[in-house]
DNA sequence: GTGGTCTAGACCACG
DNA sequence: GTGGTCTAGACCACC
């Protein structure tokens, strides 16, 4: 169902809710549509069941999904808006990064050769 | 001197030392070179001394720069070959950025567009 | 668990440090094996955290050993070539004290009855 | 005169001490010798004459030199003993040494080969 | 509980 | 004045 990066700095439960926000960013997920359990995805990724639970609070703090008690994990109703936002974000990091290129002296040419040859 | 963002999640210490880095990449700061001393550089950024010579040590270890004790800290005399491959770390840290994008579904020329309006 | 020699003119941290590449070299900490924790060995040797964290972060840039944020420092899964070259190192430093000897008229007997009595 | 490793870590008021004894020990420089003056000795190892004047402090401390002012330093008259002292010295740097072999296993027949097979 | 960062302030060694 | 080490104690993030 996901995959993770195991060997990346980031915290483990941020690389879980991250795979999330991307399956929902391109449609995987949708509006209203049930989340696998928390048990289920723990045992399935062989990791701690806490730490799943951690990735799910931290989705639902960010406003991506919500939980019906004894139900499960939902993803909510009106995330268009929310998405834009995360886009947004990642468009962001994506500046940010061309800004250090910038830093070392590329220019708008070069930027957009690097661009060309690797997409 | 430096400019920081001290908003960032990353730790101080690494944002200085990133810096200083960027400043050694653009010349800025050349092969034999003496940086600014730990203190008087602490006390122009209002930080602790300690964070500075974290800081330092970080840019020790990665073989940019090397300390004469008493004396003060100097960027290291054949740098030539570690500028080319933290040069070539920054530029794949951006194509990651780019396949993000990709993944989101924008296409070459939407990302040549983002380049072109922020640059 | 470590000896330490107190008296040493080397920093502290750094006799930590060698005292547990020693017991990594001589097979007591092998891969993978998780280390003491920063606190727990700052307290039996009676010093302060920062001062074993150094330690740690020595050993972690040597590439003995890797940290897992919340959870430890754990020594690192393939260090047979590290090892190799440790042990070269502490051989070749043999080497020169016994070159010392030599210059001082020291010859091969001699220096043999020295390591017969002292051994 | 003074052959100097440069690239030590140790002091360099040390670095130049330590020759110095050396020049001792093996019987260039004789009791009652005239060493060069300062000046000479620091325009011919292209140094601060502070380092040369810290490293003949050094010898005075330690006892082999003494100070004529005006004249010069001189080696003293008595200084077997300390020769005896200084030897011990590098014998027991030989020591410790050997004893790091033993920590890491090597036996008393391991030695004697590495001394057979590299005096 | 774990490691990681940061501060404040002390003392030492070197040039 | 320089860098280097060490302590004490704080707060954070992660599991």
């Amino acid at each position: 169902m996901l995959t993770l990066d195991l060997n990346s700095s980031k915290p483990l439960y941020l690389e879980i809710s991250n795979a999330i926000i991307k399956l929902i960013l391109n449609g995987t997920f949708k509006a209203r549509d049930k989340l696998p359990s928390i048990r289920s995805l723990s045992k399935s990724l062989s990791i701690n069941h806490n730490t799943v639970q951690r990735a799910y609070l931290e989705l639902e703090h960010r406003g991506f999904i919500y939980s019906q008690s004894g139900k499960g994990m939902y993803v909510k109703d009106n995330i268009e808006k929310l998405c834009l936002q995360e886009k947004s974000k990642i468009i962001n990091s994506f500046k940010d990064k061309m800004n250090d290129l910038k830093e070392l002296g590329f220019n708008q040419t070069n930027i957009i050769d690097i661009v060309k040859e690797n997409y």
